[in-house]
DNA sequence: ATTTGATTTAACCAACTGGTCAAAAGTAAA
DNA sequence: TTTACTTTTGACCAGTTGGTTAAATCAAAT
């Protein structure tokens, strides 16, 4: 039993990664994800029984990899604008390391909600106090009054929409030099952060 | 020849629509819209040659759709705030009406970026009279000195977002009643303009 | 009514898909 | 070496897929 065949599952879990993530459910074939392996195709369904089976494996480890961050930006008790310029710094630079894990989670959660939704209810994150801590800054003329629910959609989509868009906006923008869009993307931990600070804070005279 | 004989092709091409823009390229399925249709799917192949070409007819249509707006928000020569109203407002006016578009198209996209590029070379807009326009105001001291790519694609991440990712926002906040969610989509073409007209726009004194 | 051309269909096909299975190969203890 | 067990494989299967084809149906002109 040499490292090579021993650790099968991990070398298994790592292709169907690799191939879920880049294709989705639908477009992943069992036999490309054997050959991403170097392993038969009948060893995949000795250790995960099916296709839908390998596929939650990635799945759920894939939304699992986003969820510390938001639960910290949700349930921390510091002030919004300290909580935000971290949950942006982190946030964005996880998604730099893992850029088609957002494509890949929002469109499997189109594709089949329902069961998404069974997927991931063990793993609820409790909003209440998040929208009562907005409403209390809001209150305290600290931060603008703007819908909490809103501004922190906008805060998930002015990190998450570079990533998922990237082909159209890499064309359109640096189409010369793709390696230039990396430094965009690093730019944005600190215009992202600026830009919802400057729409939502109230500057104190 | 019957009305609903003559006209098949745009049978077919409505019941493509449907499919592809629902279950995306590789989800689709030949004898699923012809079904949809109500013809055989013999028919299809003699409309439009291959699977392929269908897709093509409806991916462009699709994009299209969508581009009108953009084009107004980028060459128009009006003031930004003024721009920037009416974008937001039509923008997603039109995603409401056509929910599923834009997950489907950022998804073929990444699928196939290379490919999906040749479709739309010949539908470029062009940029570099709008990101010199944004640098004006910033000069003149409209506009609060962010980088204008960031500030347009921001933009569209607000417009955009909230579709593409609408099963996990329903989840969160509107798993009770889902109306409750087209609701607050209105609310955000003016909640949007709000945000980045507070974030961007420098109030004179 | 017959001819001519376009439209529509049922039956079919080769390639591919996820999945199975019995046998082989490897591993470690007795 | 033999035994008992787990891991790995090649061959195979039934169902599905996009696509083809020859024949049938239809519509209009002669």
């Amino acid at each position: 039993m040499n490292e090579h065949q021993s650790n099968a599952e991990q070398l298994i879990l790592q292709a169907a990664r690799k191939v879920f993530i880049e294709k989705g459910m639908e477009g992943a074939r069992m036999q490309e994800i054997a050959d991403e392996a170097g392993i038969n195709k009948a060893l995949l369904h000795y250790y995960f029984r099916s296709k839908d089976k390998l596929f939650q494996a990635v799945f759920l480890e894939a939304f699992q990899k986003f969820l510390p961050q938001i639960e910290m930006l949700i349930n921390s008790e510091l002030p919004f604008i300290q909580k935000l310029e971290i949950f942006i710094n982190n946030y964005i630079t996880i998604i730099i390391e893992n850029p088609y894990i957002p494509g890949f989670i929002l469109h499997e959660l189109a594709q089949n909600p329902q069961r998404m939704a069974e997927l991931m209810k063990n793993q609820v994150v409790v909003v209440p106090e998040f929208l009562a801590q907005l409403q209390q800054e809001i209150k305290n003329g600290v931060i603008k009054p703007f819908d909490p629910r809103q501004i922190l959609i906008n805060t998930l989509a002015l990190c998450i929409f570079p990533f998922v868009a990237r082909p159209i906006i890499q064309a359109v923008f640096f189409s010369d030099n793709s390696e230039n869009y990396n430094v965009f993307l690093e730019q944005r931990k600190v215009a992202v952060y600026n830009f919802i600070r400057s729409a939502i804070f109230i500057e104190k005279p």
